[in-house]
DNA sequence: TAATAATTGAACAGACTTGTCTGTTTTTAT
DNA sequence: ATAAAAACAGACAAGTCTGTTCAATTATTA
């Protein structure tokens, strides 16, 4: 436990979670906001308040780690997406809702981007274990997709996908939610 | 210049090009194989056949090496898929092969993705330098496409864009170019 | 040819990297 | 309460990173 000195009295912050969900936490937090490269493992021991050598039992390697930072990432997300959808019960406008999901996220991650596909841009290109998981979360989102999609119009789930990619990335370049609102404009067109 | 020793001969290998030059065509080709920050300057230096003061000498960072590379890379590919769309003189065409542009060029390079949307996924989000840099290529790209849209429907050019976008990242994630062909006919049904 | 500029190799600085190891302390389970 | 497991701090290894410095060499230009 970390000691702080307050008024004179000893406080013991109390830690929150186990070892292991603090070091997926706070380098979920890092390796988002600052890179995967850019962030070393002296940093996200200081800041999860672990030991090098704990880190290093649970995750041999610092790859290790960033593997279950993506398996994590990828549970939380698709459980807020389909949250999101579950909004409403028409099939066309949970569509629009993924849409509308991305919209509120973008900024509120002050428009850093999709955590898989910027791994995917850091990682050397042989990487499988890395790539295996960018492939999960997206096979997911496509999968989401397609069963939000009215039976006949189902050849257009791979449109709608690539659409909602391409609002991803480019808000991140644009550092806006146009892109978004665009894609979700041509989206509920191809759907109609 | 280089000595090699080839059938007890000196064999003198000449350089090409200036030291800028061969600097950031090492650089381009390293960065974009392997990522920004996985590639030192001492891999480029040797590489480039370089000594390490002069490659400081005309670029005093790294981090002017990379915009410089940026750069380079902006006008060489801008030039390209210029002249892939010049192929054809219909407009609607023009967007057609610019996707054509894409499927020959994504395993030509072995589906690395976008130059530009992978070194901002390396770099700080507040890295303004190299932030317009990227944003001077997609500026470009949404103008290129523009003005080969007909007039009647120049409202649809972005959303081409965030198809062309959502192509080349969706390429990069599958490793095919299933991506850019979908994008490519939703493309042609949003301008017919 | 003489003066100026560009490039070179190589050592060096200082900070950072991932990962290991040691011995101590704390927590958990019997 | 005792034994086993987990977490601890911190030094250490062996290497990488960007960037600097300097004297010697090569190219360019006047």
């Amino acid at each position: 436990m970390s000691v702080f000195i307050l008024n004179h009295t000893f406080v013991h912050m109390k830690k929150k979670g186990t070892v292991r969900e603090r070091a997926i936490r706070t380098a979920s937090d890092l390796f988002y906001r600052q890179g995967y490269n850019l962030t070393g493992v002296n940093q996200i021991i200081a800041e999860a308040d672990i030991a090098k050598a704990s880190l290093f039992q649970h995750f041999p390697t610092k790859e290790d780690l960033c593997v279950a930072y993506l398996a994590s990432k990828n549970e939380k997300w698709l459980n807020d997406l389909r949250e999101a959808m579950d909004m409403s019960s028409s099939k066309n406008e949970k569509i629009f809702q993924a849409f509308e999901f991305l919209k509120r996220n973008a900024p509120k991650e002050q428009f850093r981007g999709c955590s898989f596909l910027n791994i995917l841009s850091e990682v050397p290109g042989d990487n499988d274990k890395i790539l295996k998981e960018v492939r999960r979360n997206k096979a997911a989102l496509q999968h989401i997709l397609k069963e939000s999609i009215l039976p006949d119009k189902q050849h257009k789930s791979n449109a709608i996908y690539i659409l909602f990619e391409g609002a991803i990335i480019e808000s991140q370049v644009q550092k806006d939610i146009w892109p978004i609102e665009e894609a979700q404009q041509v989206a509920q067109e191809i759907l109609n």
